[in-house]
DNA sequence: GATGAATGAGGTTTCATTCAT
DNA sequence: GATGAATGAAACCTCATTCAT
């Protein structure tokens, strides 16, 4: 997805040292957003010298994309399983909302960093991106529509790029609202409930729904 | 919905001045975003020295916050007139989606500052935000529902609430993706169109489409 | 004592207004001490204007050495009348310790301006300020010991201007004591009594003894 | 006394290096004052960046609180010695003055820093800044009375703490006269005779009279 | 006489990055 | 390969003082 932003010698390094920056990498990102990460203090509680950091990654941006390209790899792999089935749209579908709900809970950090990206200012690297994170997936996600149509399992009235656009801006709000503070409280509003105590359940199926019939539904 | 975090001293200056000082923050915190934005640029760039620019706000992030809330009121006041209205949820529905493509044009600005909250990550201010921001309109958004159910004019089977934060989803993510970058990026991928030449009647007419159905189907 | 600091404006204003500018000083140096006061909330303190403020004073340190002139002619007018009275030293010494308690309470910020005073590192000003201060006082204290040798009422080995020096010493360390911070938990850590249970009367009489007998003991 | 104010990285600097930094500082707070001291200049009379005094110390509060320590911690181990020895209590009054005219020419800053502390205004950090300072000696200069007192080498019916509270004061207050600029001038007020060429043996020896009286004559 | 808006130098603190060892 | 001491630009914020009205 990305070209690597790392640096030869980051490769020479053994797996768990990889694993270990990578993980502290995204965990700072994550609570504390790009700008306020400190690469001195990803190093320290990495275990490395900041010395050491320096000739693993050229620059903090780069420490930053390759934890991004971890992070978001991870999250691919369990949509893409899911959008290559051979389950019927709407199956799909459901997959799709259940695992959404369970990477926002096992991977929250990686739904944060995604949602970091998500309000990059520079045009040029948030085209970098999008690219990288939503090119692959998009085709998935458009191709799995295109199938439908083509079976016939779904409305033929729809632009199938459109309806998959929608889908997944409804999976991704609702990964956010999972995760992310702004948005979880936001959720917390719209249902007047705690979100400790919100049934997550009712949400799925109510989704669920929701998607079934636009998806589904023909004048 | 926030209360006020300018100092009387700014209430006192003239309003071509106020103008110029949110103007110029407004766009600043747009562009750059809130830690990269800096105080001494805005005071420059308003015609102000950066002694005033501290008589009128105590912080950069009281700075920060009035701007937000002028842009938060001016898209708030477009959508609460139409959400005011006795048109049909339909009806509204369809202004909603016109009128959130025409406000990403117009107040660019106000909707990447609103994406910007988006990822705040203190918790503490996150819910600040979001009761101050979503608050009001979220009522609204539940009670057009509401109405709609008990006049029998959409499917019986929802959760209100839900269903509106599902609509607010879509909506949302709509507006971002005419405005922000990365988002704008994404569109143009799922749709594989340039967004300078990409229709938007079409997507106009295909949301309200999903919209329509999810809101009406029943089995 | 200091020549004047204020300007002829100053002169010309109320008493009234002139009692509330010093008094707000005094009070604001007093508490925060020079460099931390902000002559701007002085003035808005007073109800004057800050360009008001500088009609009347040219300078942040005139309004400061204006204060002090306040409030050191207030503390010394309580001491030159126990001082110039026909009694014996020792009766003096009584009521100088007694008085000085009673100071420390009721004028405990002129108290404490003359603390911040002590600690003026600007040799000139420290000259000007000691010279203005302790001028006259230290006059009448060797004065009254003189008197008193004379009368042949004391020692004879002393040297009355020194005796003079360790009694002011002695009193100036017990007004400091029960009014600044640093000195009044000194006290405390030396009696190992709280401050608010501290007997009064029994340092009155302990000091009283102590010095009573450093006069009059002669081998 | 004080727990430690400076950060691990002091610790590691080379000893020449560490006390060059207090050495600056000391200075500097000894002559400008807390507040109008500038970290920056310390750093570059250290002969180091900006960054690496930080690394050193978290703020300027902590590096003035390490030098505080140096400082007080050279000019109690003086007076220790003399406290914790065999001789009786004249002679260790004795000692006490000499000692106390001697540290004020050699350790003339670490007086005025004292001085400096003196007029805090935090009343939390005055107590704090007390108990770490006078904490120990107060307890010793009590013990040495205490001791006499059963010795009945002084008259008895003095209250111990208060009588070491005065005699402390006696030699605090000598030792500013000696060091801090309006202390001295208040010396040479009070004597008549310019600092230069005051006879300092006079005042050691008037001084020890009128301590040794006070605490030997009984009624 | 009186106002208070306006200035801007200057101080503290942060942190990405370098480089000698 | 690895270290971590060292740098210094840059950001936020304060406040004594000025001056037009």
């Amino acid at each position: 997805m990305f070209e690597k932003r790392y640096k030869e010698a980051f490769e020479r390094a053994t797996d768990e040292r990889k694993e270990k920056i990578l993980e502290v990498g995204i965990k700072e990102f994550a609570s504390k957003g790009y700008e306020k990460a400190n690469i001195n203090i990803i190093a320290k509680k990495a275990g490395i010298s900041i010395g050491l950091m320096y000739k693993y990654f050229s620059t903090k941006e780069d420490l930053f994309i390759t934890c991004i390209q971890r992070g978001m790899s991870i999250l691919d792999d369990a949509i893409d399983e899911i959008l290559q089935s051979d389950d019927k749209l709407i199956v799909k579908a459901e997959k799709l909302i259940r695992t959404t709900c369970q990477l926002s809970q096992r991977d929250a950090n990686y739904v944060k960093l995604y949602n970091e990206i998500t309000s990059e200012r520079d045009s040029e690297k948030a085209m970098e991106f999008a690219k990288a994170i939503e090119g692959e997936t998009s085709k998935k996600y458009v191709k799995c529509i295109t199938d439908a149509l083509a079976k016939g399992d779904v409305r033929q009235d729809m632009d199938p790029r459109l309806f998959a656009f929608f889908l997944d801006n409804l999976l991704t709000s609702l990964q956010f609202s999972f995760t992310c503070d702004y948005y979880r409280n936001r959720l917390e509003i719209y249902t007047g409930v705690n979100v400790a105590e919100l049934s997550e359940d009712q949400i799925v199926r109510q989704l669920l729904k929701f998607i079934e019939s636009a998806f589904t539904f023909e004048k």
